[in-house]
DNA sequence: ACCGGCCGGGATAACGTTGTCTCGGCGGAC
DNA sequence: GTCCGCCGAGACAACGTTATCCCGGCCGGT
């Protein structure tokens, strides 16, 4: 019966506008005023206001605020992305996060793994919840769902990969001039037999890589063993396993092009535990940390991650200001930087 | 004046229960009903609720839905964390996700920076945006601004880091433990000159760090020598820059105990630049990508960052669940992984 | 045939906020 | 001194949804 413990510890209900209204003897309408900077309000209010906000710990609701208010703005976008633990997912997410940021506009992050369905499903709740915009890293391959959705005024901008039957903003990277680059080096070492490592080609920039692997070994008039070719890795692990498997081939290769960060890892992997990391050549697509403090560093074509989140984002924030400009697909560069595992040269 | 191309593209206006309700012939509630699940719903009016909410691509506004609930919830929680390119923060995000989408819930992540102003600004901004709860991982030395914010109901979970001046939930490693067992294999091994590298103290995994470093020392009657200590490391340039003075010394330290991520890539790329990588002995604490790749191994203090998110994620969704037990603290195991740095002995 | 109970569906209010309108008071100009 | 105009503040409705309540119809029992 201790009369300093409140038997009831917490009210656990919010105090609203009308509470604090009623506190401060003034308006539910003048404390709206306040608590939205109007100027024009009587400083002697404002303080009574202020006052009575602090005592009573009020905290405005937005869910409250954006039903009401014309604008209709959330202040909150949406982000579908491959996997928050992949690297180069997270600097694409970094990046978005920093041009919302500078806006006050926060992101509701989701990850897909690959998943179409999940796509869809988080891409509707995401609109649900009426986020002012959605950037979507896209895992499927129709996104025409989402047409009414934009016709309803959800900006889209989609990051990494174009958007399938549907028109919409896109940031992407030279996937295919890329993957030509990385291929013409290693035949200019002299390799003839270079394998290809990578995604499933229902992945549109896995497929892009795919079609500049093939193109260069065909300017190089070389021909394409279709035993080189290893696509649906999606994983580490999956990435172990092929380049293990290309490596005990009776004619192996001797250059391998990984076209994607996981399948690099691995493949760097294999070559290590192999002991053959000296003579086998190596070029992969996207870097990812420490790259270069393998021995020998890893050569890579560089996407920019940081580029592409930051480019989508005012994309979309343009849109949001009411850019009408027609949908437009935007290419990023890229550039191969040679740290010594692509320079092996053929051995005589 | 082509007549297939609509001059007003689209209304640019999401249609309402009311509409689906006026295009279907029934009441809003029913609609509201039927967009519901609720079972008692005649099949025939379902249809046609169905049907209308198709034809005009209806979205239920989750935002109004939740004004009016009983229950409140939003679904969604909030997620502060270091910086969402940070490996180890990607791992806790990962997981808190994982545990999230598993009951449906989405999650508004944010990136702190270790700036104590911005983790204020945004824990307010992401309750006026109704979260059902907040995972912090937290920047500031002060969470008494919290309290108001939890006794009107809103959960809150620290994790990495544990709360100051506020009684709350916490997940946090044994970084104290984990400590002394990094700096004692290094002195096992011979090591008398330690260095240590880390975050600022205001940090308290980097204090607790730091205080596990020296108790190391004394307990193996080694006089601390301060010149060895170089705390306030917040990235891998910084990091660099103390690695190299370190080692420059005319006495310089022959071990290295890097108390975080950063710092242990810093102090990596140092020893190598200089090319004593296999003469200075370093453990690191927290694992990264790729560590059991360089030659030599670098052997780190591993954390389980999976397993904290998760364990974070469960104790909120647990207090959501009406859970009303004490607030307590979580101390989560680490354990020594010997990779070949750690284990260089003091040359003779 | 009548009545009571049950159940499906609709009318209405309310969630917390902001847009709109109105009203009252005050100052300045004739 | 009176009137007009302006400005600050409050009353009221509305945003899109759900909770509550009530009504009407149908079915079964007597």
């Amino acid at each position: 019966m201790s009369s300093k413990e409140p038997a009831n510890p917490a009210p656990r209900v919010r105090p609203t506008m009308n509470d604090v209204a009623a506190l401060a003897g003034v308006s539910l309408k003048t404390v709206s005023r306040v608590v939205n900077g109007v100027a024009t309000v009587d400083p002697v209010l404002t303080a009574k206001v202020r006052t009575a906000a602090a005592k009573l710990g009020y905290r405005p609701n937005l869910t409250a605020s954006n039903l009401r208010r014309s604008d209709r703005r959330t202040s909150t976008i949406g982000m579908l992305i491959e996997d928050a633990a992949n690297p180069f997912s997270a600097a694409l997410m970094r990046a978005v996060e920093d041009v919302a940021h500078e806006r006050e506009v926060r992101v509701l992050f989701a990850s897909l793994d690959e998943d179409p369905d999940r796509e869809r499903d988080l891409a509707r709740e995401l609109i649900d919840r009426r986020v002012d915009g959605l950037i979507i890293v896209p895992a499927g391959q129709d996104h025409s769902y989402l047409s009414d959705e934009r016709n309803a005024g959800t900006c889209l901008v989609f990051l990494d990969r174009e958007p399938k039957l549907l028109s919409a903003d896109a940031v992407v990277s030279e996937n295919h001039r890329g993957s030509v680059n990385a291929v013409r080096h290693l035949v200019d070492r002299g390799h003839r037999r270079i394998a290809f490592l990578g995604d499933r080609a229902s992945i549109s920039t896995a497929a892009q890589r795919l079609a500049g692997y093939r193109h260069a070994l065909e300017v190089a008039h070389l021909d394409a063993d279709e035993q080189l070719v290893r696509a649906g890795l999606s994983s580490v692990e999956a990435a172990i396993a092929a380049a293990t498997e290309l490596l005990a081939l009776p004619d192996p290769p001797t250059a391998l092009f990984t076209s994607q960060n996981l399948a690099t890892i691995g493949a760097a992997r294999v070559l290590r535990t192999l002991g053959v990391q000296d003579q086998v050549a190596m070029v992969g697509f996207d870097d990812f940390p420490l790259a270069d403090l393998l021995r020998p560093g890893i050569s890579v074509i560089v996407q920019d991650g940081e580029g592409m989140g930051r480019l989508a984002a005012e994309i979309l924030f343009r849109r949001l200001d009411g850019d009408e400009s027609p949908a437009q697909i935007h290419v990023l560069p890229t550039e191969l930087v040679q740290r010594g595992s692509g320079e092996i040269p053929l051995p005589v």
